[in-house]
DNA sequence: CTCCGTGCAAATAGTTTGCACTTAC
DNA sequence: GTAAGTGCAAACTATTTGCACGGAG
């Protein structure tokens, strides 16, 4: 955990950047609920227990600087609100979204199963590849448990 | 065009609703601009050209209402706008989206890839699959040429 | 001293809602 | 006549911005 947030301290260093209080505070709730997707309301809450004083225009301005530095991914599942996550050691972004349209969790598949579509996509449409999001809605297993 | 209004229409009475000239209208501008993803402003600049009566919130409330009934697709592409797309005839939703990072278009693959992704799904995660949604960034045909 | 970062409040953008009026059956 | 649908304006929500102040080098 400390590693991490020294690896992000100098991808902002070397931005010029500082890793000031209440944005250490801000890496350290995204690091601390890595699983959730969080929106910038419940990270303001979260920094809130610890850094009582900050303000949720530093949050947004926090979010959105990290991911401008690719530190975060900003996303949006369709209930008008952002939420981000943080992304991998590499920056890169190649995990899954399980959405279950009954409880409303988000589970994550880290596999990638989308390269050989890549592929496909540059060589037949000639489209290069930067980034990719797939999600899926459904019944997630504990619904579907519960069902029964 | 007109059969598939009138297919539209069916649908809505099925459910005790009518088909209002503002929602015909409404209709008739997906209809014709079904290659792009209109936002809920584009719609209604272009439905006041035909209907210039019509109001702001009627677009809203039409679009809400057709998303419902899963005739049309609710969409976000991560630029605070909702977009709004026609599902085609069995008001399934089979298609992927390319999104230009450089230019911005966004266009779409008919095919659907994922049916084998999704029966491992069902299969290795229990996880029951009714809808999924696949878009890649990167940079597209038109501009990979253009920087050449 | 200078500049970056912050908190607060006000502004903005997209969307939703309340309400009185209209329209179709 | 009754209920659904509409236009308008006001409300609301998430996010952004302007600005004066605070702190590190």
């Amino acid at each position: 955990m400390e590693a991490r947030i020294e690896k992000i301290k100098q991808q902002l260093q070397s931005q010029g950047y500082k890793l000031t209080p209440q944005r250490e505070a801000t890496v350290r709730v995204l690091l601390e609920n890595e699983e959730d997707h969080l929106s910038a309301e419940d990270v303001y809450m979260l920094v809130k227990e610890k850094a009582p004083e900050i303000g949720l225009a530093t949050v947004y301005r926090t979010l959105e600087l990290l991911s401008d530095l690719h530190v975060v991914e900003k996303m949006n599942f369709g209930d008008g609100v952002a939420r981000y996550d943080l992304r991998n050691d590499n920056n890169t972004h190649h995990h899954h979204h399980l959405i279950c349209v009954q409880c409303g969790a988000v589970d994550e598949i880290m596999e990638d199963w989308l390269t050989p579509l890549e592929e496909r996509l540059e060589k037949e449409f000639h489209f290069k590849v930067i980034d990719h999001r797939l999600d899926f809605q459904g019944i997630c297993h504990r619904c579907n448990k519960k069902d029964k």
